[in-house]
RNA sequence: GGGCUCGUAGAUCAGUGGUAGAUCAUCCCCCUGGCACGGGGAAGGCCCCGGGUUCAAAUCCCGGCGAGUCCA
C-alpha cells in the first residue's frame, strides 16, 4: 500500500497546533490538539463517554438537529438542498438504494459530466442499509434506516471541460468547518481525533478522516482525488493502482442519528432518535420493569454499546461477557433485553418502510421491491413475536407521518396488501409444514435438514417457524447453526463475466455528430459530408458530420433509410450512437470524404414517433387512473405497437385499462402540443423532481425534457407535434412481467386501427364458426362448452351401456382348465375396451380383448381375483406378438403394439398363452 | 437477472407410466319435535397450454403461460 501521509499533512493541523500520533493499542494513525492525548479514541480502544453523560451543549430531536447541521453550512455559503428518494435505482443502474449522501451525485456529478446542484452543498440523506439488518436492536447503536448529513464541495483543475470549474474548498477548509460544527454544540475541541483512514469505493479512492468524540465516530471527511489507473501512482488497500485525477470531491457524512444520541446520551440511540415510537410499542406490547429490572436494562444497554457484532456465536458469548459483569444470570438478562430488541428494531424497520414506500418502491419478487418486502416480513415476524397487537400498517404510518410523508395512504394501503399475502403464504406454508411433520412425527427421525432447507428457500419458510409448528405436530427439528450458509451453498455458481468493450481509436478521434433529429424532428431529408467509414463483418458503419438518423436509445428503435451520393445509394438498416458519434450501419460504402443526402424511411419514423409520443400519454394516464406510485420501468417502442411497463402493485383491471384509455385518448382530443426544450438540469430537477426521470438520468449539463399537457418527462425521444397527430391510442394487453410490475401493450394511429382489426377478425371467425352475431360469441360459445361437456358425459353412459350389452355375449368363452375365458377382437377405443373387460369379468370370466382401432393393435386383459393368473404378464406376451409391450397390474393390464396385421394371429394365440400362464 | 417449488373437483391436497381419488363445501335422503351433529347417496374434472418419448403420459422430457419463494 502506498504511503499517503504527505496527504495528510494539513496546513490547518500545523497552523492551530495539531500533533499526529500513533494510536498504541491499534496502530492507527491521527491528529489532535492535545499533547498529551495516546490513545486514538475509537472503540474498541476506547470506550462510548457520552452515555449518562450527554456530549454536546443542549439536547436535540432529530429534526432539531438536522436543522442545526443544514443551517450552520448554509451559513458558510453551502447551498442547502433536499433529499434524494433512498431508491437509488431511480438515477444509476449500480446500487439499489441509497446508502450516503454522495450516492446523489454519482456517477454523473462525481465524474464531472453534469453540474452539481449546488457548489458547495449541504444535504440530509436519508439511505437504508441492509447490511447492519441483524445487528439493529441488538447493539444499541445500529440503525437499517438514518440520515447522513453531509458537505460537499466539487473542484476541478483550471482549463478541465467539466461541469464544474475551479477551486471550491479542500481539506484544510473542509476539517475546519467540521470542528466549527463541533464547536457550535460548546464542545472542547482538544478531544476531537482525526484518524487517518484511506477511502476507497467506485473506482474511485483518496485520503480520509474519521471524526471522533467522546469514543464514537460523529463524521467521515473523504478526500476523492483519485482514479482507478493500472499504471497509476498509489497502490491502495483494495490492491488496485490508483492516479490524481483533475478534479476533487469533498464527500462528508455525518451521522444524524449519532449526533442526536451524544446530544442526548440516552443508553441506547433508539431512544434518543424516536422516543414516542418505542414508548408507544413498550406499552402496546405490555413491557413493564421494577425499578431494578429498569437499573439492570439501563446498566445492560450502557455495555452493550462498545460491542461489535458480526456474527451470533460471538453474540451469545457478548451476552454472557456482560451478563457476568452486571452479576446476574445470563438467561434472565436475555428475558429482559430480547423484547426490547425486538421493539427497537421494530421501529427502525417501520422508518425504513416508510421511507421506502413514502418513495413508491412497490414491493416485488426484485430489485428493491424485493429488499422491501423481506424488512416488512421480517418486521411483521419481530411484532407477532413481541406481542404488539397494532396492524403493521398503523405502525408505519406512524413512522411516515412523523417523516412527513404526503402519500401517507398509499404507504398504509402497500402496506396492508403486503401483509395479507405474507399470511397466504405463511398459510401455505403452514399446511405444508404440518403434511411433513406428521409424516417425521412417526418416526424417531428429525425433520432433515435438506427438507428445512427446500422449505425456506422454495417456499420462504423460516426455519423457526417450521419448528415451531413441527413441535406441535410432535417432530423434531435440529436448525443447523450453518443454516443460511447451507442455503447459499444452493444458490453457488454463476460467476459473472465482465464484458470488455473494445475502444476503436479511429472512433475516438471523431467528433461528436451534430444531431439534427432534434431541430425539427418532421423532417426526414439532409445532406451531409461522410468522415469516416468503417468495414465490418456484414456491410459497413458509416459516420457524418451531421444526422438525421434516430439511433436507436430509450426504447425507441434505429430510423432506417437511405444514403445517396450522385453515383451509389446504399441502405441504411441500423443506427447506434457511441460517445456522441452516431454510426450508419450500411449495405454498401458511400465514400469517405463525399457529400450525402440522407433519406429517412418517414413511415416507420412515423410510427415510432407516435408510439414514443403515446407512450408518455398511456405512462400519463396509468399514472392518473392507478395512483401516483406508478413509474416507468421498462419501454419499447415498436412499428405495430409499443409496451410500457409500469410499477404497480397489484394485477390491472378490465375496468382500470379501460379507464386509462379514455384518459389517455382524452389527452389525444384535447390535441395539446408536446413541446421539448433544453432547460439546465438542476433548473429542471428543481422545478419537476425526480419524476422527470422515468426511464433513466441522462448525463449533462442541459437536459432535453418533453411537456405534454401537465406531463414532464426527460426524454431523448422523438415525438410527434401535437397529441391528435396520434388519432386514436388503443390498449391491446396487459400482463404481468413480474410481481410489482405490470406491462401495458398498446398501438397509436393507424397501428391502432390495424391492431384493433387484428382482434375484430379474430372475433369475425370465430362468429362466422358458430354461425351467429359477434356479440352472441360469448354466450354461444358457453353453450357450445356446455353440450359439448354434457355430451362427453353422455358418451361415456352409452360405452358403459354398450359394454354391459357385450359382455352379455358370451358365446365364444372358450375354457381354459376351471375358468371359462373370453377372448374377442373389439375394434373401440381403450376406454370402450376397458369398459367392456370390466364387464366380462364381473361374470367371473378371464378376458383378453383385441381391438385394431386408431391404427395401432391394443390390448386389455382382465383377471377376476379369483383367478391366479398375473394379467401383466399375459399382455406383454400377446404385445409382443405385435411390435410393442405392455403391463399393469395383475387384475388389469393394458398393452399394444404397431403390427395391426398380426392382431388376429395373437387373439387367436391367447387361449394358449392363458393355458401357459395359468398352469405356472 | 438467476436458482428452486408448485399448477388435478368450488376450496385444500393425494396420486409420479397402466381403470382419476380423498377431505371439506354443495345438493338429495335418513335420524330429530326442531337444530348442531351423525348415517347414506348424488352431482361436480380440456389433470394449465403446446410439442416430444412410449403400445400407453395427470405422471417422463422440451417449450410456453400462471402462482409462490430464495438470492443478486
Amino acid at each position: 500500500m502506498s504511503d499517503l501521509t504527505e496527504a495528510y499533512r494539513l496546513d490547518y493541523f500545523a497552523a492551530e497546533g495539531f500533533d499526529r500520533k500513533e494510536c498504541p493499542s491499534c496502530g492507527a494513525n491521527f491528529w489532535t490538539r492535545d499533547p498529551d492525548r495516546e490513545l486514538c479514541g475509537e472503540p474498541p480502544c476506547e470506550e462510548y463517554s457520552f452515555i449518562d453523560d450527554p456530549g454536546l451543549d443542549g439536547s436535540y430531536s432529530l429534526s432539531e438537529m438536522r436543522e442545526e447541521f443544514l443551517s450552520y453550512f448554509a451559513d458558510h455559503d453551502h447551498d442547502r438542498i433536499e433529499p434524494y428518494p433512498v431508491a437509488a435505482n431511480r438515477w444509476r443502474d449500480d446500487v439499489l438504494l441509497t446508502q450516503a449522501s454522495i450516492y446523489d451525485f454519482q456517477p454523473h456529478v462525481t465524474s464531472g459530466a453534469s453540474p452539481p446542484p449546488g457548489n458547495p452543498l449541504a444535504v440530509s440523506q436519508p439511505c437504508i442499509r441492509m447490511q447492519d439488518i441483524d445487528n439493529v436492536g441488538k447493539t444499541g447503536r445500529h440503525t437499517m434506516a438514518f440520515e447522513m448529513m453531509g458537505h460537499h464541495a466539487f473542484n476541478a483543475d483550471d482549463g478541465t471541460d467539466y461541469a464544474y470549474e475551479g477551486e471550491v474548498y479542500w481539506k484544510d477548509d473542509c476539517v475546519a468547518f467540521c470542528e466549527g460544527f463541533f464547536e457550535r454544540f460548546g464542545v472542547d475541541l482538544q478531544e476531537l481525533t482525526f484518524i487517518e483512514d484511506p477511502w476507497v469505493g467506485g473506482g474511485n479512492a483518496g485520503p480520509a478522516f474519521e471524526v471522533i468524540y467522546r469514543g464514537a465516530e460523529l463524521a467521515t471527511l473523504v478526500f476523492m482525488s483519485m482514479e482507478r489507473d493500472p499504471d497509476g501512482e498509489y497502490e491502495m488497500k483494495d490492491g488496485n493502482r490508483y492516479a490524481e485525477m483533475d478534479r476533487r470531491v469533498v464527500d462528508t457524512g455525518y451521522g444524524l442519528e449519532r449526533w442526536t444520541w451524544m446530544s442526548q446520551g440516552t443508553p441506547t440511540v433508539y431512544e434518543a432518535i424516536y422516543p414516542e415510537a418505542i414508548d408507544f410499542l413498550k406499552e402496546n406490547a405490555g413491557i413493564e420493569h421494577t425499578d431494578e429490572e429498569a437499573a439492570l436494562v439501563h446498566r445492560a444497554s450502557k455495555l452493550s454499546g462498545k460491542l461489535d457484532i458480526d456474527d451470533v456465536d460471538d453474540f451469545d458469548a457478548a451476552r454472557r461477557e456482560i451478563a457476568d459483569e452486571l452479576g446476574v444470570d445470563a438467561d434472565r438478562l436475555t428475558a429482559l433485553l430480547e423484547p426490547l430488541e425486538d421493539i427497537y428494531a421494530v421501529a427502525d424497520h417501520c422508518r425504513t418502510l416508510a421511507y421506502m414506500f413514502g418513495d413508491e418502491i412497490v414491493p416485488s419478487n426484485v430489485g428493491t421491491g424485493y429488499l422491501a418486502r423481506m424488512v416488512l416480513r421480517r418486521t411483521k415476524r419481530l411484532v407477532d413475536r413481541v406481542g404488539i397487537d397494532a396492524p403493521l400498517d398503523e405502525l408505519v404510518d406512524m413512522q411516515a407521518e412523523r417523516l412527513g410523508y404526503e402519500n401517507r395512504d398509499l404507504i398504509r394501503d402497500v402496506v396492508r396488501t403486503e401483509v395479507r399475502q405474507y399470511r397466504e403464504t405463511l398459510e401455505r406454508g403452514r399446511r405444508r409444514v404440518r403434511q411433513l411433520a406428521e409424516e417425521y412425527a412417526d418416526t424417531d427421525e428429525p425433520v432433515p435438514t435438506e427438507e428445512l432447507i427446500e422449505l425456506y428457500d422454495s417456499h420462504g419458510i423460516q426455519p423457526d417457524t417450521v419448528a415451531e409448528i413441527a413441535n406441535e405436530e410432535g417432530a423434531a427439528v435440529d436448525v443447523p447453526d450453518d443454516f443460511y450458509g447451507l442455503v447459499a451453498a444452493r444458490h453457488d455458481g454463476g460467476t459473472e463475466t465482465a464484458t470488455a468493450t473494445e475502444t476503436d481509436d479511429r472512433l475516438a478521434d471523431l467528433p461528436e455528430t451534430d444531431r439534427l433529429y432534434y431541430d425539427d424532428q418532421q423532417r426526414t431529408e439532409f445532406e451531409a459530408v461522410v468522415l469516416d467509414v468503417f468495414d465490418r463483418e456484414e456491410g459497413c458503419d458509416v459516420v457524418l458530420d451531421q444526422t438525421m438518423f434516430y439511433p436507436e436509445g430509450g426504447g425507441q428503435p434505429a430510423d432506417h433509410g437511405t444514403l445517396s451520393t450522385e453515383e451509389t445509394t446504399v441502405e441504411v438498416t441500423d443506427v447506434q450512437i457511441s460517445d456522441g458519434v452516431v454510426l450508419h450501419r450500411t449495405d454498401g460504402d458511400p465514400g469517405k470524404g463525399g457529400f450525402v443526402r440522407g433519406q429517412i424511411d418517414s413511415d416507420r419514423r412515423m410510427r415510432l414517433m407516435r408510439h414514443h409520443t403515446a407512450t408518455h400519454v398511456v405512462g400519463h394516464a396509468a399514472r392518473e387512473v392507478l395512483g401516483d406510485h406508478v413509474r416507468q420501468a421498462g419501454a419499447q417502442k415498436g412499428i405495430d405497437s409499443a409496451r410500457l411497463d409500469v410499477t404497480h402493485y397489484d394485477r390491472i383491471s378490465r375496468a382500470e385499462v379501460e379507464e386509462i384509455e379514455r384518459v389517455a385518448n382524452e389527452l389525444v382530443r384535447e390535441n395539446v402540443s408536446v413541446s421539448q426544450s433544453w432547460p439546465d438540469r438542476n433548473d429542471a430537477e428543481a422545478e419537476y423532481g425526480f419524476d422527470l426521470y422515468q426511464g433513466g438520468i441522462p448525463p449533462g449539463e442541459e437536459i432535453r425534457i418533453i411537456e405534454i399537457g401537465s406531463d414532464v418527462q426527460a426524454c431523448g425521444g422523438t415525438h410527434v407535434s401535437r397529441t391528435g397527430d396520434l388519432g386514436v391510442v388503443k390498449l391491446l394487453t396487459t400482463e404481468p412481467v413480474q410481481d410489482g410490475v405490470e406491462r401495458l401493450v398498446f398501438a397509436a394511429g393507424d397501428a391502432a386501427l390495424t391492431a384493433t382489426h387484428r382482434e375484430e377478425n379474430a372475433l369475425y371467425d370465430a362468429a362466422e364458426v358458430l354461425d351467429v352475431d359477434p356479440q352472441d360469441v360469448p354466450e354461444t360459445a358457453e353453450r357450445f362448452f356446455d353440450e359439448w361437456k354434457a355430451r362427453g358425459k353422455e358418451i361415456e353412459r352409452l360405452k358403459e351401456e354398450l359394454a354391459t350389452a357385450r359382455a352379455e355375449a358370451t358365446g365364444d368363452a372358450v375354457s381354459i382348465g376351471e375358468f371359462e375365458a373370453v377372448v374377442r377382437r373389439v375394434d373401440a377405443d381403450t376406454e370402450e375396451l376397458r369398459a367392456t373387460a370390466n364387464a366380462l369379468v364381473d361374470e367371473g370370466n378371464v378376458v383378453v380383448l383385441g381391438s385394431g382401432a386408431d391404427g395401432s393393435a391394443t390390448f386389455v386383459v382382465g383377471v377376476p381375483s379369483a383367478v391366479d393368473a398375473d394379467a401383466g404378464q399375459i399382455v406383454s406376451e400377446l404385445a409382443g406378438r405385435v411390435g410393442g409391450g405392455g403391463g399393469g397390474p395383475p387384475d388389469f393390464a393394458q398393452g399394444g403394439g404397431p403390427d395391426v396385421s398380426a392382431l388376429d394371429d395373437a387373439l387367436d394365440d391367447a387361449p394358449d398363452v392363458l393355458a401357459q400362464v395359468l398352469d405356472a
